[in-house]
DNA sequence: TGATTGTTTCCTGGTT
DNA sequence: TAACCAGGAAACAATC
């Protein structure tokens, strides 16, 4: 089977998201073959990344990111000892979640959801269902996508800065950049940082974040986030 | 289909 | 005076 470029798969994914039908229940994108970890981007796999090391709850300081800053054809040639390396414990982990990906019967999943009778979590493994939920935008959140452009500097062109690594103390360090970022990922293009400090404000009340007094654009992680902790076990 | 959740939008008033 | 902060209120879309 010839394996499309990254960039002829992209290109013909949909602009947006709701493009797709999605059935009660079924909050994944629909790629039909496309998901197959062979056919992720770059962006797909730091997504899967981001999302094991949330899930297993993995201090995101042991992996060394830059191993992979790869495409999902790379990913899936990498070796069991290529995980190891890269992310040390963690690595076993990884490279079963991605095995499991490559041989799920996904032909057979996508099918049946073309008539819109099965649930995604009927038929698709544990592992899968995350790929779903991290391919849907909608699922993250405005506190995950400031902490994963923290924890992600190669990806965060001066946007954000930690103030106090340890203590989970970050500010803004282009307010309105930021704002539109996240509006172009809600497909919002009146998103200003008026209206995303209000939405970072009532997560206050929830403890995602804890108040910093005195000090514009600046805030903290609260006891309710998880994964930006350097040693989060 | 109603309840819940997580924003989004608008607003007023206060602070830096 | 501009930019930011705080929080109330209502609306909205997605999900449960």
């Amino acid at each position: 089977m010839s394996i499309p470029s990254t960039a002829s798969i992209e290109s013909q994914l949909p602009t947006t998201w709701s493009s797709y039908p999605l059935m009660p229940g079924y909050t994944s994108r629909l790629w039909s073959q496309d998901y197959k970890p062979q056919y992720w981007s770059k962006y797909l796999v730091w997504q899967w990344l981001q999302q094991m090391v949330d899930m297993h709850q993995i201090d995101a300081a042991s992996i060394h990111f830059q191993n992979f800053d790869v495409d999902g054809r790379q990913l899936c040639s990498m070796t069991y000892q290529d995980f190891t390396r890269a992310t040390g414990t963690m690595g076993p982990i990884l490279y079963q979640s991605l095995n499991e990906l490559k041989w799920s019967d996904i032909a057979v999943g996508t099918k049946k959801l073309k008539f819109g009778l099965i649930r995604t979590k009927d038929i698709f493994p544990p592992s899968l269902l995350i790929i779903g939920v991290l391919c849907n935008p909608q699922g993250t959140h405005l506190w995950e996508f400031i902490r994963d452009i923290l924890l992600n500097p190669e990806r965060n062109a001066g946007l954000l800065k930690w103030e106090d690594r340890t203590d989970g103390v970050f500010r803004f360090l282009k307010s309105e950049d930021v704002a539109q970022l996240w509006g172009k990922k809600k497909n919002n293009s009146t998103m200003t940082y008026e209206k995303l400090s209000r939405a970072m404000r009532y997560y206050y009340k929830r403890e995602i974040l804890e108040h910093v007094d005195g000090r514009r654009l600046v805030y903290k992680f609260g006891k309710n986030a998880q994964g930006w902790r350097l040693s989060e076990k």
